[in-house]
Parts: structure tokens; sequence; C-alpha cells
RNA sequence: GCCCCCAUCGUCUAGUGGACUAGGACACCACCCUUUCAAGGUGGUAACGCGGAUUCGAAUUCCGCUGGGGGCACCA
């Protein structure tokens, strides 16, 4: 890596930094962590961020598509200071709302003849680039429209052709990327051809709008991902011709795939609404997210928000590609639930209880919460811990509830014994279940383990569910003796054809 | 094809020439605890891609190679 000895942030100059989404899909974990180091960045500097949809992709961006970006930044806890909904001075913030600033910067080039028209259509120059990749030539623009002549203008104008406009790349020289966690990066500029920065339709590309806009808005450090730092020194030199210096520039490294290839759609869960729906708490995925790429020290790992702004720097960003994988976040996860207070924590399952069909109540899930706490790691993993609890009739594999190395026979007299001590127990509450059952294990000469798997089976339809005595406890006598009759039942039959 | 970025356990990472017999976490394995499953505790397996150079000394610096990724759109 070459020098990393910029500095940060120079003295006296107002940070105000960037999140600038594409409304063309949902938010996915990529975007999602750029937007993070964004807010954690000005919110360590005092500064301000800013959400700024790129939409001039009138073809794939969608209204959908920016509700769900907002809904998932907002999810995550990443607040903007400027842009949708909440306004600010140097909007608007949708670039379709701000085609005249693109126009008056275009016009502005042109007479100072830094850009040209340029008469090929799409179809020509897919076609060029195709042959030349072919040919295994590099694929840019051949500039064949840089230098033409009024003459020739006006006969291609006569043939009906549109221009686009192009920007004129220096020829010769380098243009040098003063990157915040690459250090510098050397372009020559023939290596730079000259991007179009208005199609024919009039609307602009990429990546002028980003610079006109960043201009325009006072971007102070842009904080992306790696795979713009190809298209920065084209940027770097459209800033100058507009006659402005460019900001600094922080790019970070993409988010990859289990194979290792930029993540995507057939990678699975990579959207932060995947997640939130699995049941992922958005403390835990700001937490990971924030740790992939960047770490405090050699030891700590779990941070508040708050103690993330505090830590958080762009020195210590990591410029190698990082790997997404669910198992640590999971943990994680599973981390932040045990933490939460319980009454939070059943105000986030019943959404997901309700969605899976359960009539779930709060009061109810309220004496649920303490017995299945440390068993999750996902919330909607809550639901098969507890759905029989709301479920009138359960279903399971009678064969289940032989206890091991037990006969239906020994297993039913068991069970019939408990359903009678049961019965007669005088208060129903954890700390007597456990008394009376272990009590009876003895006396039956089972092993806890024997008698209570037989319950259990019996109670939950479920060889793994919360603990067995809490569980009695919530389903009530008059429930769990129901069942019991029931796997009673089942029982009687399976001896019958010992 | 050309340009650019990157390279420490399977994964996330610590590490900026000697304190490295390379540390932590997840995952995995074993044991303990235990009514199942978790949680918790203890221990363990596991990495500096390769080759040169600089140096008394290189995970750390330089060069080359290899490998991976990204870009080369009237997409962003």
């Amino acid at each position: 890596m070459a020098n990393r000895e910029l500095r940060e942030v120079p003295m006296s100059k107002a940070v105000r930094v960037r999140f600038a989404p594409a409304p063309t899909g949902y938010l996915h974990v990529g975007g999602a962590r750029t937007a993070l180091y964004n807010w954690l960045f000005a919110r360590h500097h005092q500064g301000t961020f800013i959400l700024r949809i790129e939409d001039t992709d009138q073809v794939r961006s969608t209204e959908k598509s920016v509700g769900g970006i907002l809904d998932s930044l907002r999810w995550l806890g990443l607040d903007w200071d400027e842009g949708p909904e909440v306004g600010g001075d140097l909007g608007p913030y949708f670039q379709m709302q701000r085609l005249h600033f693109y126009r008056a910067a275009a016009e502005r080039l042109l007479e100072e003849k830094k850009v040209y028209f340029c008469y090929c259509t799409p179809e020509e120059l897919k076609e060029r680039r195709e042959a030349a990749l072919a040919r295994r030539e590099t694929p840019g623009y051949d500039r064949r429209c840089r230098e033409l002549s009024p003459r020739e203008r006006a006969t291609l104008e006569a043939q009906g052709r549109k221009p686009a406009l192009r920007f004129a790349m220096p020829l010769e020289g380098e243009t040098v990327v003063h990157d915040l966690v690459r250090g510098d990066v050397h372009f020559a500029n023939q290596q730079l051809d000259d991007l179009i920065i208005m199609r024919a339709d009039g609307f602009p590309t990429y990546n002028f709008a980003v610079v006109v806009d960043d201009i325009l808005m006072q971007i102070s450090h842009v904080i992306r991902a790696d795979e713009h730092l190809a298209n920065t020194p084209r940027q770097i030199r459209i800033y100058e011709a507009l006659g402005h210096p460019p900001p600094q520039f922080a790019h970070v490294s993409m988010i990859l795939g289990l194979d290792r290839t930029k993540l995507s759609k057939r990678h699975g869960a990579t959207s932060v609404s995947d997640h939130r729906d699995a049941g992922y708490l958005p403390e835990a995925m700001v937490n990971f997210l924030a740790l992939l790429g960047w770490a405090y020290d050699d030891k700590r790992e779990l941070f508040t928000p708050e103690e993330l702004i505090e830590h958080f720097s762009l020195e210590k960003v990591n410029p190698a590609p990082s790997i997404f994988s669910d198992e640590k976040l999971e943990w994680m996860n599973g981390v932040y639930i045990r933490q939460l207070e319980p009454e939070e924590l059943a105000k986030r399952l019943l959404p997901f209880l309700k969605e899976a069909g359960l009539e779930a109540d709060m009061e109810t899930i309220r004496r649920l919460v303490p017995l299945i706490q440390e068993r999750m790691k996902v919330l909607s993993a809550g639901v098969e811990l507890v759905d029989f609890f709301f479920k009138e009739e359960i279903a399971y594999d009678p064969e289940l509830l032989m206890g091991k190395k037990m006969t239906a026979q020994e297993s039913h007299a068991a069970l019939k014994v408990t359903s009678e001590r049961l019965e007669r127990l005088p208060l129903f509450d954890e700390e007597n279940l456990e008394k009376a059952l272990r009590r009876l294990a003895d006396d039956l000469s089972l092993t806890a383990g024997q008698l209570f798997g037989i319950i259990r089976i019996a109670v939950t339809g479920k060889k793994v569910a919360p603990p067995l005595f809490g569980t009695l406890a919530v389903l009530g006598r008059k429930r769990a003796l129901w069942r019991i009759d029931l796997a009673l039942d089942h029982l009687a039959r399976l001896a019958r054809s010992e």
C-alpha cells in the first residue's frame, strides 16, 4: 500500500459526506456498510450526513426502491441531516430534480470547449466496443468526434443524429488520486477515455452528475466502494474543468460473497430488509457491518453506535475486500438478543409470531421470553421455539414418546403416574413442578433424562424445546394434562403392537 | 486485451523491522455444566500465497510471480 499519510480532515474544513444510492433495488449489505461508514465519519467529526438519490437511470430507477432504501437506512438508525423527507439548504436531493444544474455546468464546459458533441449512436458504439473486445483490444472510445469540423457536424446532424456531450480528457500526463484508505493511486491519462457527460436525451451520466452535485453540495469527503476508484481520475479531471478542487476520497473495499465475487442476489439474503425479516436486530447489523473492514483493536468487537462513532476512523479501514458470511453475524445477533430487556424482546418477537400465523398475545409472550431468550440467534427462530404454546393441537411422531431404552408400555406407565401426580400437585408452578417430577423420576427408578424426555414430547411434540418446568407452568395444568392424555392414547396403541 | 485495487487461520481481523513459539473473535472439535436445546466454562485444531532483494534481524520494506477482485456503458 502506498503512503496513507494524508490528513483525514484538514483543519477548519466542515465535514460533509453523502451516501448516494441509485434506487434500482434494495439496499444491500455492501451499500449499508458504505452508508454506515459515511454516517460514522460524519458523526465522529460533528459533520453533516447527506442522502442523495441518484435516479438518473430512468429505466431502472423505481419509487418503490427509494422507499425501501429509506426504510432500511432508518431501520439501521442511520439518520441523515439533509436529503429526502428532511430537506436541506443545498437540495433538491433527487438528481432528476437537479437537471438544470447539470445542464448549466455542461453549457459552461461547452463554451470553454472542454467538451464536444459526439454523434455516434449507442448501437455503433456497442458494435465497435464488442469488435475491439473480440480483437482483444482496449474497448475505449476512439475519439472520432473530438475534432469534427462544423461541416462534418452539419452533415451528421442532417442525418438526424442527436449528439451526446463528451468530455475531452487530457491525452497525456497522469492523474493521481489521493485516497484516504489506499494512498496515492496513479493513472496514465491515456487510459482515460472521453466519457459521455450528457446523453443525447439531455440527461446527465453518473460521472458528471456526481461531480456537479458533490461540488454544489460542498461535499468534503467522498467515501464509497472500491468499484468507483477507476472512475475517480476522470472525475478529478471534471472537477478541474469546473474550476473546483476535488474532495478527499476514500475508497473502501467491496464486500464479496462466499465465492469471492461481487455480492449479488444469487448469494442469497444480501439485502438489509432480508435480514430484518429473518429476525436480525439492527443493532447487531450495525455492529457487524462496522467490523467488516474496520477494527478498533485486537480485543473489542461489541460496540454501541455511540462507541463506534467515538472510535471510527478511515485510517483504520482495511483496504482488502472482505467476504460477507452470516456465521458471525448470527452469533452477534444472539448476543444482542440476550442483552435485550425481556419486555423489549417480547415486543420485537410479537410481529414474527403473528407473521407465522400464531395467535400470540403479549401476556403469554412475556412469560415465554425468559424461557427462550438465550436460545435464539434470530427472532424468526423464536417461532418454532414457542409455537406449541399457541396451538390447540400438536402433531408428533408417537415413537418419540418412548423414553430412552424404554418400551412403549414402560413409557406409558411412567406417563400415567406423571399425569396423576400433576393432577394432585397443589401449586402448578415451576418450582413445585421441578420438585415433584424429580421425586417422581426417583420413585420410578428412571433417570431425569428418561422421564423428562417423555413428558417433553408429550407436552410440546418436540425433542428440542424450552426448559420443561417453565414450559409446563406457562402451559397450565389443564392444557398440560390434556396433552399428556393424548400422548397416553398414542402410547397405549404402541404398547398393544409391541 | 488494457488499466487499477487487494493478499495473515475456513471467515472477520490484530499486527507498521526485534516484545511473534503470529494475538482475538466466529465457525469447528473435545471436555465440563445439564431434563432436551441453548447459554456459560475449560482446552484444542487452524494462517503470514510463492520466489528473490534490503537488513544483524522481516508477517511487517522493495521487486517479480501467482492468485483473487474491480473497471474499461448514452448503468450507477
